[in-house]
RNA sequence: GGCGCGAUGGCCGAGAGGUUAGGCACGGGUCUGCAAAACCUGGUACACCGGUUCAAUUCCGGUUCGCGCCUCCA
């Protein structure tokens, strides 16, 4: 499998450390309030990768941090006069609740920053003793990004060449050099009652932290795969380099990986712009989590992706052409669900979609190619139903191919909607109208059941029936 | 100012130095009581200006526009 590394900015082959496993650190939420669609990009990205990392026969364990503690929670709680722990427990459910939503999958770990405190104290403990933190006047510890010499080759920044940014840290006296970032944050009376007692007195840890010892924890010194939005880039991930090397004096990542922002109506985001849009808002305006799934693998990761409600609309017109052609597959297997033999050797044009799906993941997850796969093999399959060609050995092997895409995909197969007594008994009565060419009776039947949410259809072999989207 | 990404037909979005991406939407046709689905078929995209080349939308340079990062934003 090929894959765009940040680090060396090109594409590599990818190689586990350990033959046969992958450790997969992926950057999380910071749980103050609902995440929005273009968080759940980078989610969905990293689903997709832990997807085909499984499909290569790789045994993937991955880590996602769940920020519980920093600025932004703080002050959340605050404001909604609650405990932090209670404040926070609200949003890490609404976030388990949208993953559940997008079908993505659960990673191995989730770990909470606070309850790795211990783990962070030690890892700045560390530092301190290879002279890789200082003590500042009020009690913070901050790292010394000129003692590190590595640091900014993630991010290619030149530090010499940096020129002070307007977002210039009130505290700023307080460290050595603009650069420096903190490890550990004494006590502010903003702070409340969110503190812990640390060598270096009470306080909480510094952001980046978090990610660097909760990391090491769970996948080792060094591990495979370290994923997040591209705005993470700098300087998160170069400060989790940077804490982890200097306290390990070993490499801390193999493999970086980035996915592009998402725009609305190609502009970015933005609450002022009322194109700020979480997933909920979108569940309320009637569009369901696979076909938000879909749109958010429709572009490579690596490409800035333009969400607009046409594209929504398109995913469901697509989806249900290929649900339409999983069910005319259904019917063609034998009775009783029993798969069909496979004793025909499995067609050349379905052998071809699956390859050319799998060479498409494999490049750097070009979803977009593994679409075009997907659909050459919904094209041809109902080519072949059209002219008569496909029988259930044939449906069967394509129906194989279908759900080994949708093992990374997860759009395509759903259970069967199958309708109950009720509906069949209007079926029934239509067919009878039908059979009496009672047009008039027959399209007011097909009309009640369009309002139950079903639609039927008139085939050379009878009604069919399928659950319509409203 | 520094670093980086991008501009593809109505919309989303791949791609490669010369050969149909794909999906959605739209037009025509087949089928059909009607409707739907499916199939067949149609529109002649590659921001602009130069350059390299037999050939560039694809490579190089420049321009314009958009987006991101430059110290706690996926």
């Amino acid at each position: 499998m090929k894959i765009y590394n940040t680090h060396s900015r090109s594409i590599e082959t990818f190689e586990p450390l350990q033959a046969g496993r992958v450790g997969l650190y992926t950057c999380g939420p910071t749980v103050y309030n609902f995440a929005h669609i273009g968080n759940y990009r980078a989610y969905m990205f990293e689903d997709i990768l832990r997807r085909q990392l499984k499909a290569s026969g790789l045994q993937v364990t991955q880590v996602m941090n769940l920020t519980d503690v920093d600025d932004k929670t703080i002050r959340g709680a605050r404001e909604a006069g609650i405990p932090l722990a209670e404040f926070t427990a609200r949003f890490k459910q609404t976030f388990f609740d949208d993953l559940a939503t997008l079908g993505i999958e659960r990673a191995e770990h989730y770990p909470a920053a606070t309850d790795h405190v211990p783990e962070m104290i030690e890892l700045v403990r560390r530092l301190e003793a290879r002279g890789y933190a200082y003590r500042s006047a009020d009690g913070s510890v901050y790292f010394p990004v000129a003692k590190y010499a590595a640091y900014g080759r993630l991010a290619h920044l030149d530090m010499a060449g940096l020129k002070a940014g307007a977002r210039v840290a009130q505290d700023e006296y307080e460290k050595d050099s603009l650069a420096d970032f903190a490890l550990w944050k004494a006590w502010d009376e903003a702070d409340g009652d969110v503190a812990w007692d640390s060598p270096w007195g009470r306080g909480r840890p510094g952001w980046h932290i978090e990610c660097s010892a909760m990391s090491m924890k769970y996948l080792g010194e060094s591990f495979d795969l370290h994923t997040g939005g591209i705005d993470n880039l700098f300087p998160h991930h170069e400060n989790e380099i940077a804490q982890a090397e200097a306290a390990t004096g070993k490499p801390f990542v193999k493999y970086w990986m980035h996915c592009a922002h998402l725009q609305v109506n190609g502009q970015k985001m933005s609450k002022s712009l009322g194109n700020f849009f979480t997933l909920r808002d979108l569940l309320e305006k009637g569009f369901r989590g696979r076909e938000i799934r879909y749109v958010l693998l429709s572009a490579q990761y690596r490409q800035t992706l333009n969400f607009t409600f046409e594209a929504v609309q398109a995913a469901r017109s697509s989806l249900e052409r290929v649900d339409d052609c999983v069910q005319k597959l259904r019917e063609r297997l034998p009775p009783g669900g029993a798969k069909a033999g496979k004793a025909p050797a499995m067609p050349a044009w379905v052998a071809d979609a699956r390859t050319r799906f799998q060479a498409a993941m494999e490049d750097d997850l070009n979803t977009p190619e593994a679409l075009a796969a997907l659909y050459d093999l919904v094209h041809e399959t109902n080519r072949n139903l059209a002219a008569g060609s496909l029988g259930p050995a044939e449906a069967d092997h394509v129906l194989t191919v279908f759900e080994s895409m949708d093992r990374i995909l997860g759009v395509i197969v759903r259970p069967e909607d199958l309708p109950d007594a009720s509906v069949q008994a209007l079926l029934d009565q239509r067919q009878a109208a039908r059979v009496a060419k009672d047009w008039k009776r027959s399209d007011e039947i097909r009309a009640t059941l369009a309002g139950a949410g079903w639609e039927v259809r008139d085939t050379p072999e009878g009604q069919k029936v399928r659950k319509r989207v409203a």
